[in-house]
RNA sequence: UCCUCCUUAGCUCAGUUGGUUAGAGCAUCUGACUGUUAAUCAGAGGGUCGCCUGUUCAAGUCAGGCAAGGGGAGCCA
């Protein structure tokens, strides 16, 4: 007989049926309650088991055994919940020696420590939710764009282009790094590497992104991204995911537009396909919160900050506007802010903190930056003194949207790379999309992680990616 | 990378002014239990006090160094 999923038991109407359920035992009580999950949804599905049962069966249904039960799924006779199976027999799968096991639910690991046995955090009512939701808004992430008729594109994870600036990169290299090959001059003599040339992994795929676009009218990445920056906080990582689209004829606002809708979307279906793990994830929430300060706790409930963010426009200023808001602001007037206010700085967290969690209380998208704080493919405005870029700052995490339209115009693009220091000749076939049918485009990139940080509540961006990559740690 | 806090049993934490054999709850193990819900009850085992060096008659406790982790900042997504 096949197994049957406890998610697809538990939300059917029907009962008094033969089933057969394989998972782990998360608690057995009472000798005779075994509480069974199978990582389908949440809620365990509660086994009774049959007193006649062998004794030497009922010693190895420890917590983490792996087991297998056949029997009757009937209305439970108890009350914590609405089915229950009445086993006929159960086998034990794989035993779990609880001397041995390091995951006691029981004692409420601190998150910290899980992240140290990440191999079996999985296993916990947490992560489960977590990881579920994380897997829901990927999901949701290709629908939302296949929907509007985008391709995915495959960027590559390895490129020989250095010149986006976007971080610290990663070498790939297959030389023997003790004693490399050298050139007369001393420098290694990376033609006798593997590619022929100098090779990293990518820091993004946008670059690459543009140029489909120029073909297909509109693309997306969603893959692995990699910055070899030295970040010890709670938003990095070295290895994480991103989704990049590039739309072709798109101007800024377009831009916005389709960010805003995007985010919406992926957060929409979550609340509709997720319910119970947001529920608890928001338990979950609510309850770390009581341990703050009252001054420093959020005024909303995750699900209910979920659905603020769904149900209402995101503000959209200009980034010269931001800043006239920063210096009429109390905090500024108070002398709140530890770093300096004037058009033209690059915006602390904390001056963004102000914008999205004190003055708009919702996301805000800040556009118009001046062009000497930003990359040097963003188009140039009619002033000569701003780009026309958009960030998407969300309260809580900040920045989660960069994005920008590109600059079309050839000439302008080279001279602005020029005036960067981007050396125009190892980008020729960049360049290119810009002599041959060149068109407005707009695109941005935006962190997989931190939207799940935003949708499921965690703190730490380490605990919303399986196995995170961070300095000094490249566990499992 | 900078600032700051922390590190004691498997986990979460107490540990007074430097002073005998370092404690609790939970987990684990053994036993009991025919309706449990973080089951309960009885009993038992479990410690290189992060690592190194120093001060002292005496260090979990004081000083210095190192490491790991947390919080904040910078860089960013």
């Amino acid at each position: 007989m096949k197994r049957t999923k406890i998610n697809s038991i538990l939300t059917s109407d029907q009962q008094d049926y033969e089933v057969v359920v394989k998972g782990w035992v998360r608690s057995f009580r009472n000798n005779q309650f075994i509480a069974l999950n199978d990582g389908s949804c949440m809620s365990n599905l509660q086994i009774v088991i049959d007193l006649k049962t062998d004794a030497a069966i009922v010693k190895r249904i420890s917590n983490g055994a792996a087991i297998s039960v056949s029997g009757n799924l009937i209305a439970s006779q108890g009350k914590g919940q609405r089915y229950e199976v009445k086993a006929s027999s159960i086998e034990i799968i794989g035993d779990c020696d609880g001397e041995k096991y390091p995951l006691q639910l029981k004692n409420r690991p601190s998150l910290e420590y899980l992240r140290e046995i990440a191999h079996l955090r999985f296993r916990t009512n947490t992560f489960g939710a977590v990881f579920r939701v994380r897997h829901a808004l990927a999901f949701a992430i290709h629908e939302f764009f296949n929907n509007q008729g985008f391709v995915y594109l495959h960027t590559p994870i390895i490129t020989a282009s250095d010149a986006e600036g976007a971080g610290e990169m990663f070498r790939v290299t297959t030389l023997p790094f003790d004693n490399p090959p050298r050139l007369d001059n001393g420098q290694i003599n990376f033609e006798e590497d593997f590619f022929g040339r100098s090779t990293n992994l990518t820091v993004s795929g946008q670059l690459e992104a543009e140029l489909a676009a120029t073909a297909f009218g509109e693309v997306y990445t969603f893959g692995p991204t990699f910055r070899a920056e030295n970040s010890n906080t709670a938003r990095h990582l070295a290895e994480f995911w991103m989704i990049e689209p590039e739309v072709a004829f798109n101007n800024l606002t377009d831009n916005m537009d389709l960010a805003e809708a995007f985010i919406k979307y992926i957060i929409g279906y979550a609340l509709e396909n997720c319910k119970e793990d947001l529920t608890f994830l928001a338990q979950r929430l609510s309850e770390e919160e009581k341990l703050k300060p009252q001054n420093e706790r959020s005024e909303m409930g995750l699900i209910e900050k979920l659905e603020f963010v769904v149900n209402n426009e995101f503000e959209r200023i200009t980034y010269t506007e931001a800043i006239n808001i920063l210096l009429q602001s109390p905090a500024y007037k108070k002398k709140k802010f530890q770093y300096e206010v004037s058009w033209g700085i690059d915006m602390q967290s904390e001056h963004e903190r102000y914008l999205v969690e004190k003055h708009f209380k919702k996301p805000v998208i800040v556009t118009d930056y001046p062009k000497e704080i930003k990359a040097f493919y963003m188009r140039q405005n009619d002033d000569g003194k701003t780009v026309a870029a958009m960030d998407i700052l969300a309260p809580g995490i900040g920045e989660i949207v960069g994005g920008s339209q590109r600059e079309e115009r050839l000439e302008k693009l080279e001279q602005r790379m020029n005036e960067m220091h981007i050396p125009t000749k190892e980008m020729d076939w960049y360049l290119d999309t810009r002599r041959f049918g060149t068109i407005p485009h707009a695109g941005f990139g935006l962190g997989f992680e931190r939207i799940v940080q935003f949708v499921t509540g965690m703190g730490n961006i380490r605990d919303v990616i399986p196995f995170p990559r961070t300095p000094k740690n490249a566990e499992f």
